[in-house]
DNA sequence: AACTATTCATAAAG
DNA sequence: TCTTTATGAATAGTT
Protein backbone atom coordinates (compact mmCIF):
# COMPACT_ATOMS: atom_id res chain seq x y z
CA UNK A 1 0.00 0.00 0.00
CA UNK A 2 2.38 2.83 -1.30
CA UNK A 3 4.36 3.99 -3.98
CA UNK A 4 4.92 0.52 -5.06
CA UNK A 5 4.53 -3.56 -4.12
CA UNK A 6 7.16 -4.72 -1.87
CA UNK A 7 8.46 -8.36 -0.96
CA UNK A 8 8.08 -9.47 2.69
CA UNK A 9 11.72 -9.67 3.48
CA UNK A 10 13.89 -7.89 5.99
CA UNK A 11 14.98 -4.16 4.39
CA UNK A 12 18.54 -3.91 3.84
CA UNK A 13 18.90 -0.14 3.83
CA UNK A 14 18.81 0.98 7.72
CA UNK A 15 17.29 4.40 7.17
CA UNK A 16 14.53 3.30 5.53
CA UNK A 17 14.19 0.50 7.61
CA UNK A 18 13.52 2.51 10.71
CA UNK A 19 11.36 4.93 8.67
CA UNK A 20 9.07 1.28 7.87
CA UNK A 21 9.56 0.35 11.76
CA UNK A 22 8.37 3.92 12.90
CA UNK A 23 5.32 3.95 10.53
CA UNK A 24 3.76 0.27 10.59
CA UNK A 25 4.75 0.27 14.60
CA UNK A 26 1.88 3.33 14.86
CA UNK A 27 -0.57 1.56 12.37
CA UNK A 28 -0.12 -2.15 13.77
CA UNK A 29 -0.80 0.12 17.47
CA UNK A 30 -3.84 1.55 15.82
CA UNK A 31 -5.70 -1.46 14.45
CA UNK A 32 -4.73 -3.33 18.04
CA UNK A 33 -6.76 -0.73 19.68
CA UNK A 34 -9.54 -0.30 16.89
CA UNK A 35 -9.74 -4.09 16.98
CA UNK A 36 -10.73 -4.39 20.62
CA UNK A 37 -12.99 -1.00 20.50
CA UNK A 38 -14.79 -2.43 17.85
CA UNK A 39 -15.24 -5.87 19.18
CA UNK A 40 -15.25 -5.94 22.50
CA UNK A 41 -11.94 -8.12 23.02
CA UNK A 42 -8.89 -7.46 25.15
CA UNK A 43 -5.81 -7.18 23.12
CA UNK A 44 -2.44 -6.32 24.12
CA UNK A 45 0.68 -6.10 21.88
CA UNK A 46 4.60 -5.69 22.60
CA UNK A 47 7.17 -5.03 20.11
CA UNK A 48 10.59 -4.63 20.15
CA UNK A 49 12.60 -2.72 17.60
CA UNK A 50 16.16 -4.01 16.43
CA UNK A 51 17.70 -1.87 18.61
CA UNK A 52 15.95 -3.41 21.32
CA UNK A 53 13.43 -0.25 22.45
CA UNK A 54 10.41 -1.20 23.72
CA UNK A 55 6.96 -0.36 22.08
CA UNK A 56 3.41 -1.52 23.66
CA UNK A 57 -0.13 -1.33 23.36
CA UNK A 58 -2.91 -2.58 25.67
CA UNK A 59 -6.35 -1.61 25.90
CA UNK A 60 -6.84 -2.86 29.57
CA UNK A 61 -2.88 -3.38 30.69
CA UNK A 62 -0.15 -5.63 29.66
CA UNK A 63 0.07 -6.98 33.46
CA UNK A 64 -4.06 -8.24 32.87
CA UNK A 65 -3.10 -9.61 29.70
CA UNK A 66 -0.12 -11.60 30.19
CA UNK A 67 -1.54 -12.75 33.16
CA UNK A 68 -5.15 -14.06 30.93
CA UNK A 69 -2.42 -15.35 28.85
CA UNK A 70 -0.34 -17.22 31.16
CA UNK A 71 -3.51 -18.61 33.02
CA UNK A 72 -4.80 -19.51 29.49
CA UNK A 73 -2.04 -21.34 28.70
CA UNK A 74 -1.85 -22.76 32.36
CA UNK A 75 1.59 -22.04 33.23
CA UNK A 76 3.25 -20.10 35.42
CA UNK A 77 3.26 -16.84 36.29
CA UNK A 78 6.75 -15.66 35.72
CA UNK A 79 7.85 -13.87 39.18
CA UNK A 80 11.65 -15.00 38.99
CA UNK A 81 13.81 -14.90 42.36
CA UNK A 82 16.79 -12.80 41.92
CA UNK A 83 18.30 -16.04 41.81
CA UNK A 84 16.57 -16.67 38.85
CA UNK A 85 17.11 -13.80 37.39
CA UNK A 86 20.75 -14.33 37.45
CA UNK A 87 20.45 -17.64 35.84
CA UNK A 88 18.35 -15.51 32.68
CA UNK A 89 20.72 -13.26 31.95
CA UNK A 90 23.50 -16.11 32.24
CA UNK A 91 21.38 -17.93 29.66
CA UNK A 92 21.25 -14.91 27.49
CA UNK A 93 24.98 -14.24 27.59
CA UNK A 94 25.65 -17.59 26.61
CA UNK A 95 23.10 -17.81 23.61
CA UNK A 96 24.33 -14.27 22.18
CA UNK A 97 28.53 -15.89 22.85
CA UNK A 98 26.94 -18.59 20.88
CA UNK A 99 25.76 -17.08 18.18
CA UNK A 100 28.74 -14.48 18.20
CA UNK A 101 31.54 -17.55 17.67
CA UNK A 102 29.39 -18.74 14.84
CA UNK A 103 29.15 -15.86 13.24
CA UNK A 104 32.57 -14.92 13.92
CA UNK A 105 34.24 -18.19 12.50
CA UNK A 106 32.03 -17.81 9.08
CA UNK A 107 33.28 -14.32 9.17
CA UNK A 108 36.59 -15.61 9.35
CA UNK A 109 36.08 -18.14 6.53
CA UNK A 110 34.36 -15.05 4.40
CA UNK A 111 37.58 -13.33 5.03
CA UNK A 112 39.96 -15.82 3.48
CA UNK A 113 41.19 -16.79 6.84
CA UNK A 114 40.84 -20.42 8.66
CA UNK A 115 39.84 -22.57 5.87
CA UNK A 116 42.06 -25.50 6.70
CA UNK A 117 38.83 -27.13 8.13
CA UNK A 118 37.02 -27.02 5.01
CA UNK A 119 36.58 -29.52 2.39
CA UNK A 120 36.37 -28.79 -1.58
CA UNK A 121 32.78 -28.96 -1.80
CA UNK A 122 32.45 -25.76 1.35
CA UNK A 123 36.08 -24.13 -0.50
CA UNK A 124 34.31 -24.41 -3.66
CA UNK A 125 30.88 -22.78 -2.27
CA UNK A 126 32.55 -20.27 -0.50
CA UNK A 127 34.59 -19.43 -3.73
CA UNK A 128 31.09 -19.15 -5.26
CA UNK A 129 29.28 -16.74 -3.04
CA UNK A 130 32.46 -14.36 -2.49
CA UNK A 131 32.04 -14.03 -6.25
CA UNK A 132 28.19 -13.33 -6.15
CA UNK A 133 29.47 -10.94 -3.34
CA UNK A 134 32.10 -9.36 -5.12
CA UNK A 135 29.35 -8.73 -8.46
CA UNK A 136 26.93 -7.39 -5.94
CA UNK A 137 29.22 -4.77 -4.73
CA UNK A 138 30.50 -3.67 -8.11
CA UNK A 139 27.23 -3.52 -9.76
CA UNK A 140 26.59 -1.17 -6.28
CA UNK A 141 29.78 0.15 -6.91
CA UNK A 142 29.08 1.03 -10.53
CA UNK A 143 25.26 2.49 -9.99
CA UNK A 144 27.00 4.89 -7.24
CA UNK A 145 29.35 6.46 -9.14
CA UNK A 146 27.27 6.52 -12.02
CA UNK A 147 24.17 8.25 -9.91
CA UNK A 148 27.49 10.99 -8.48
CA UNK A 149 28.36 11.15 -11.62
CA UNK A 150 24.78 11.88 -13.19
CA UNK A 151 24.57 14.53 -9.76
CA UNK A 152 27.59 16.59 -10.29
CA UNK A 153 26.69 17.04 -14.24
CA UNK A 154 23.34 18.50 -12.99
CA UNK A 155 25.23 20.76 -10.65
CA UNK A 156 27.22 21.79 -13.67
CA UNK A 157 25.52 21.58 -16.55
CA UNK A 158 22.11 22.23 -14.85
CA UNK A 159 19.20 20.55 -15.82
CA UNK A 160 18.78 22.09 -19.47
CA UNK A 161 19.51 19.49 -22.16
CA UNK A 162 18.41 16.86 -19.52
CA UNK A 163 17.24 14.34 -22.37
CA UNK A 164 20.33 14.53 -24.60
CA UNK A 165 23.26 14.13 -22.06
CA UNK A 166 23.29 10.71 -23.00
CA UNK A 167 25.50 12.28 -26.11
CA UNK A 168 28.33 13.87 -23.54
CA UNK A 169 31.49 11.43 -23.62
CA UNK A 170 31.18 12.31 -19.50
CA UNK A 171 27.56 10.44 -19.02
CA UNK A 172 27.81 8.24 -21.94
CA UNK A 173 30.98 6.60 -19.52
CA UNK A 174 28.79 6.55 -16.18
CA UNK A 175 26.42 4.84 -18.35
CA UNK A 176 28.48 2.32 -19.48
CA UNK A 177 30.00 1.78 -16.13
CA UNK A 178 28.06 -1.68 -15.97
CA UNK A 179 29.20 -3.56 -19.22
CA UNK A 180 32.71 -5.05 -17.54
CA UNK A 181 30.87 -6.61 -14.88
CA UNK A 182 31.13 -9.71 -16.88
CA UNK A 183 34.93 -9.15 -17.31
CA UNK A 184 37.70 -10.65 -15.53
CA UNK A 185 38.75 -9.86 -12.32
CA UNK A 186 41.96 -8.33 -11.70
CA UNK A 187 43.35 -9.97 -7.97
CA UNK A 188 46.31 -7.65 -8.04
CA UNK A 189 45.69 -5.59 -5.35
CA UNK A 190 48.33 -3.32 -5.97
CA UNK A 191 46.98 -3.35 -9.95
CA UNK A 192 46.65 0.64 -10.78
CA UNK A 193 43.18 1.16 -11.23
CA UNK A 194 41.63 1.54 -14.51
CA UNK A 195 41.40 4.91 -15.12
CA UNK A 196 39.45 6.14 -18.59
CA UNK A 197 41.21 9.47 -19.13
CA UNK A 198 39.48 10.43 -22.25
CA UNK A 199 36.26 10.86 -20.06
CA UNK A 200 37.07 11.13 -16.22
CA UNK A 201 38.36 14.09 -14.45
CA UNK A 202 37.71 17.33 -12.79
CA UNK A 203 35.06 19.49 -14.03
CA UNK A 204 35.30 23.24 -14.85
CA UNK A 205 34.02 23.97 -11.27
CA UNK A 206 36.78 21.76 -9.49
CA UNK A 207 34.83 18.84 -8.98
CA UNK A 208 36.50 15.24 -8.87
CA UNK A 209 33.85 12.78 -10.69
CA UNK A 210 34.94 9.07 -9.78
CA UNK A 211 35.93 6.45 -12.26
CA UNK A 212 35.93 3.12 -12.02
CA UNK B 1 -11.70 0.89 4.12
CA UNK B 2 -14.98 -1.25 3.26
CA UNK B 3 -17.77 -0.14 1.54
CA UNK B 4 -18.39 2.64 3.65
CA UNK B 5 -16.99 4.49 6.24
CA UNK B 6 -17.41 3.76 10.03
CA UNK B 7 -16.63 4.75 13.45
CA UNK B 8 -14.51 3.31 16.01
CA UNK B 9 -16.82 2.39 18.42
CA UNK B 10 -18.02 -1.25 20.05
CA UNK B 11 -20.22 -2.93 16.87
CA UNK B 12 -23.65 -3.72 18.51
CA UNK B 13 -24.48 -6.43 15.84
CA UNK B 14 -22.89 -9.10 18.03
CA UNK B 15 -23.26 -11.39 14.28
CA UNK B 16 -21.40 -8.59 12.14
CA UNK B 17 -19.02 -7.67 15.36
CA UNK B 18 -17.88 -11.37 15.01
CA UNK B 19 -17.63 -11.05 11.65
CA UNK B 20 -15.74 -8.03 12.13
CA UNK B 21 -13.65 -9.38 14.78
CA UNK B 22 -12.71 -12.62 12.56
CA UNK B 23 -11.15 -10.25 9.42
CA UNK B 24 -9.32 -7.35 11.48
CA UNK B 25 -7.62 -10.10 13.76
CA UNK B 26 -6.39 -11.61 10.92
CA UNK B 27 -5.27 -8.49 9.67
CA UNK B 28 -3.43 -7.32 12.74
CA UNK B 29 -1.64 -10.85 12.83
CA UNK B 30 -0.43 -10.21 9.56
CA UNK B 31 0.66 -6.92 9.92
CA UNK B 32 2.31 -7.87 13.00
CA UNK B 33 4.27 -10.54 11.11
CA UNK B 34 5.49 -8.26 8.29
CA UNK B 35 6.27 -5.75 10.58
CA UNK B 36 8.68 -8.48 12.60
CA UNK B 37 9.62 -9.31 9.18
CA UNK B 38 10.75 -5.74 6.75
CA UNK B 39 12.36 -4.42 10.17
CA UNK B 40 13.93 -6.89 12.01
CA UNK B 41 11.82 -6.70 14.92
CA UNK B 42 10.62 -8.72 18.16
CA UNK B 43 6.70 -9.05 17.78
CA UNK B 44 3.93 -10.55 19.91
CA UNK B 45 0.22 -10.04 19.61
CA UNK B 46 -2.19 -11.40 22.06
CA UNK B 47 -5.88 -11.15 21.49
CA UNK B 48 -8.89 -12.58 23.62
CA UNK B 49 -12.30 -12.50 21.90
CA UNK B 50 -15.39 -11.21 23.85
CA UNK B 51 -15.91 -14.94 24.22
CA UNK B 52 -12.88 -15.10 25.92
CA UNK B 53 -11.00 -17.34 23.48
CA UNK B 54 -7.43 -16.74 23.01
CA UNK B 55 -5.63 -15.56 19.85
CA UNK B 56 -2.04 -15.09 19.36
CA UNK B 57 1.24 -14.15 17.40
CA UNK B 58 4.71 -13.96 17.54
CA UNK B 59 7.58 -14.60 15.20
CA UNK B 60 10.10 -15.55 18.07
CA UNK B 61 8.06 -17.20 21.26
CA UNK B 62 5.60 -15.66 23.39
CA UNK B 63 7.40 -16.85 26.21
CA UNK B 64 10.32 -15.14 24.90
CA UNK B 65 8.35 -11.87 24.58
CA UNK B 66 7.09 -11.83 27.65
CA UNK B 67 10.25 -12.90 29.50
CA UNK B 68 12.11 -9.73 27.77
CA UNK B 69 9.05 -7.02 28.18
CA UNK B 70 9.14 -7.83 32.15
CA UNK B 71 13.23 -7.45 32.27
CA UNK B 72 12.72 -4.31 30.00
CA UNK B 73 9.99 -2.62 32.44
CA UNK B 74 11.50 -3.91 35.82
CA UNK B 75 14.95 -2.20 34.44
CA UNK B 76 12.76 1.18 33.44
CA UNK B 77 11.32 0.90 36.95
CA UNK B 78 14.16 0.33 38.67
CA UNK B 79 11.53 -1.92 41.15
CA UNK B 80 14.22 -3.84 42.93
CA UNK B 81 17.80 -2.66 42.91
CA UNK B 82 19.86 -5.63 40.89
CA UNK B 83 22.34 -7.22 42.59
CA UNK B 84 25.58 -6.69 41.34
CA UNK B 85 25.71 -10.23 40.03
CA UNK B 86 22.50 -9.44 38.27
CA UNK B 87 24.52 -6.25 36.58
CA UNK B 88 27.22 -7.91 35.74
CA UNK B 89 25.57 -10.32 33.33
CA UNK B 90 23.20 -7.67 32.23
CA UNK B 91 26.41 -5.75 30.82
CA UNK B 92 27.80 -8.96 29.64
CA UNK B 93 24.66 -9.32 27.46
CA UNK B 94 24.34 -6.12 26.29
CA UNK B 95 28.19 -5.95 25.34
CA UNK B 96 27.86 -9.25 23.57
CA UNK B 97 24.16 -8.01 21.55
CA UNK B 98 26.42 -4.91 20.18
CA UNK B 99 29.34 -7.15 18.91
CA UNK B 100 26.64 -9.24 17.37
CA UNK B 101 25.10 -6.22 15.76
CA UNK B 102 28.52 -4.92 14.55
CA UNK B 103 29.37 -8.51 13.21
CA UNK B 104 26.31 -9.09 11.50
CA UNK B 105 26.10 -5.79 9.56
CA UNK B 106 29.77 -6.27 8.29
CA UNK B 107 28.77 -9.82 7.57
CA UNK B 108 25.89 -8.71 5.31
CA UNK B 109 27.73 -6.27 3.58
CA UNK B 110 30.41 -9.19 2.71
CA UNK B 111 27.58 -11.38 1.37
CA UNK B 112 26.82 -8.40 -0.93
CA UNK B 113 23.43 -7.51 0.76
CA UNK B 114 22.52 -3.97 3.08
CA UNK B 115 25.27 -2.01 0.33
CA UNK B 116 23.14 1.10 0.24
CA UNK B 117 24.87 3.08 3.28
CA UNK B 118 28.17 2.37 2.01
CA UNK B 119 30.10 5.27 -0.36
CA UNK B 120 32.24 4.26 -3.32
CA UNK B 121 35.23 3.90 -0.75
CA UNK B 122 33.73 2.25 1.22
CA UNK B 123 32.69 -0.22 -1.84
CA UNK B 124 36.36 -0.38 -2.70
CA UNK B 125 37.64 -1.45 0.04
CA UNK B 126 35.17 -4.18 0.54
CA UNK B 127 35.76 -5.28 -3.25
CA UNK B 128 39.28 -5.20 -2.27
CA UNK B 129 38.93 -7.59 0.24
CA UNK B 130 36.59 -9.71 -1.35
CA UNK B 131 39.07 -10.30 -3.75
CA UNK B 132 42.09 -10.93 -0.92
CA UNK B 133 39.60 -13.58 0.42
CA UNK B 134 39.03 -15.38 -3.05
CA UNK B 135 42.77 -15.70 -3.91
CA UNK B 136 42.81 -17.06 -0.30
CA UNK B 137 40.19 -19.49 -0.49
CA UNK B 138 41.64 -20.56 -4.53
CA UNK B 139 45.30 -21.21 -2.98
CA UNK B 140 43.55 -23.20 -0.42
CA UNK B 141 41.92 -25.38 -2.53
CA UNK B 142 44.39 -25.91 -4.49
CA UNK B 143 46.78 -27.33 -2.07
CA UNK B 144 43.91 -29.56 -0.92
CA UNK B 145 43.02 -30.74 -4.11
CA UNK B 146 46.95 -31.45 -4.68
CA UNK B 147 47.36 -33.05 -1.18
CA UNK B 148 43.88 -35.40 -2.22
CA UNK B 149 45.34 -36.30 -5.63
CA UNK B 150 48.64 -36.97 -3.67
CA UNK B 151 46.88 -39.44 -1.62
CA UNK B 152 45.45 -41.21 -3.71
CA UNK B 153 48.61 -40.94 -6.13
CA UNK B 154 50.17 -42.77 -3.12
CA UNK B 155 47.18 -45.38 -2.70
CA UNK B 156 46.89 -46.66 -6.35
CA UNK B 157 50.86 -46.12 -6.90
CA UNK B 158 52.73 -46.66 -3.64
CA UNK B 159 54.91 -44.92 -2.12
CA UNK B 160 57.79 -46.22 -4.68
CA UNK B 161 59.05 -43.66 -6.90
CA UNK B 162 57.71 -41.20 -4.33
CA UNK B 163 60.49 -38.72 -5.72
CA UNK B 164 59.76 -39.17 -9.16
CA UNK B 165 56.49 -38.21 -9.28
CA UNK B 166 56.60 -35.18 -10.61
CA UNK B 167 56.95 -36.47 -13.83
CA UNK B 168 53.72 -38.23 -13.78
CA UNK B 169 51.08 -36.32 -15.86
CA UNK B 170 48.91 -36.77 -13.12
CA UNK B 171 50.74 -35.15 -10.33
CA UNK B 172 52.53 -32.26 -12.67
CA UNK B 173 49.08 -31.09 -12.97
CA UNK B 174 48.24 -31.25 -9.68
CA UNK B 175 51.96 -29.07 -8.80
CA UNK B 176 50.59 -26.79 -11.52
CA UNK B 177 47.19 -25.86 -9.92
CA UNK B 178 48.25 -23.08 -8.84
CA UNK B 179 49.76 -21.02 -11.64
CA UNK B 180 46.54 -19.98 -12.56
CA UNK B 181 45.95 -18.05 -10.05
CA UNK B 182 46.25 -14.62 -11.01
CA UNK B 183 44.55 -15.45 -14.28
CA UNK B 184 40.69 -13.61 -15.07
CA UNK B 185 38.08 -15.08 -12.47
CA UNK B 186 35.34 -16.21 -14.31
CA UNK B 187 32.47 -14.74 -12.82
CA UNK B 188 29.60 -17.06 -14.48
CA UNK B 189 28.36 -19.68 -12.01
CA UNK B 190 26.96 -21.90 -14.39
CA UNK B 191 30.48 -21.96 -16.34
CA UNK B 192 31.53 -25.10 -16.90
CA UNK B 193 34.13 -26.50 -15.05
CA UNK B 194 37.90 -26.25 -16.22
CA UNK B 195 38.63 -29.80 -16.81
CA UNK B 196 41.60 -31.25 -17.91
CA UNK B 197 40.64 -34.49 -19.49
CA UNK B 198 44.31 -35.66 -20.07
CA UNK B 199 45.40 -35.90 -16.69
CA UNK B 200 42.30 -36.06 -14.35
CA UNK B 201 39.67 -38.61 -14.30
CA UNK B 202 39.03 -42.08 -12.48
CA UNK B 203 42.15 -44.47 -11.38
CA UNK B 204 41.98 -47.88 -11.79
CA UNK B 205 40.80 -48.05 -8.22
CA UNK B 206 37.58 -46.52 -9.18
CA UNK B 207 38.52 -43.51 -7.28
CA UNK B 208 37.74 -39.81 -8.64
CA UNK B 209 40.13 -37.57 -8.85
CA UNK B 210 39.49 -33.80 -8.21
CA UNK B 211 40.75 -31.60 -10.98
CA UNK B 212 40.05 -27.88 -10.64
C1' DA C 1 7.89 15.41 8.48
C1' DA C 2 4.67 16.03 4.52
C1' DC C 3 2.94 14.48 0.20
C1' DT C 4 0.73 11.37 -3.05
C1' DA C 5 0.37 7.44 -6.06
C1' DT C 6 -0.53 2.86 -5.13
C1' DT C 7 -1.49 -1.15 -2.91
C1' DC C 8 -3.96 -3.18 0.81
C1' DA C 9 -7.61 -4.08 4.15
C1' DT C 10 -12.06 -4.61 4.83
C1' DA C 11 -17.43 -3.21 5.10
C1' DA C 12 -21.18 -4.69 2.94
C1' DA C 13 -23.49 -7.85 0.18
C1' DG C 14 -24.26 -12.47 -1.85
C1' DT D 1 -17.88 -18.89 6.95
C1' DC D 2 -16.06 -18.07 1.87
C1' DT D 3 -16.24 -14.86 -2.18
C1' DT D 4 -16.80 -10.59 -4.39
C1' DT D 5 -16.49 -5.75 -4.91
C1' DA D 6 -16.39 -0.87 -3.89
C1' DT D 7 -14.16 2.11 -1.04
C1' DG D 8 -11.48 4.05 2.68
C1' DA D 9 -6.97 3.36 4.97
C1' DA D 10 -2.25 2.40 5.14
C1' DT D 11 1.96 3.16 3.46
C1' DA D 12 6.31 3.05 -0.11
C1' DG D 13 8.75 6.12 -2.40
C1' DT D 14 9.75 10.82 -2.90
C1' DT D 15 10.74 15.61 -1.65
Amino acid sequence: MGRGKIVIRRIDNSTSRQVTFSKRRNGLLKKAKELAILCDAEAGVIIFSSTGKLYEYSNTSMKSVIERYNKTKEENHQLETPTSEVRFWQREAAMLRQQLQNLQENHRQMMGEELSGLSVKDLQNLENQLETSLRGVRVRKGNLIHQENMDLYKKVYGNRDANGVSRSPLVANSLSINEDLHAPVHLQLSQPQQQNYETSGTTELGLQLHSQ
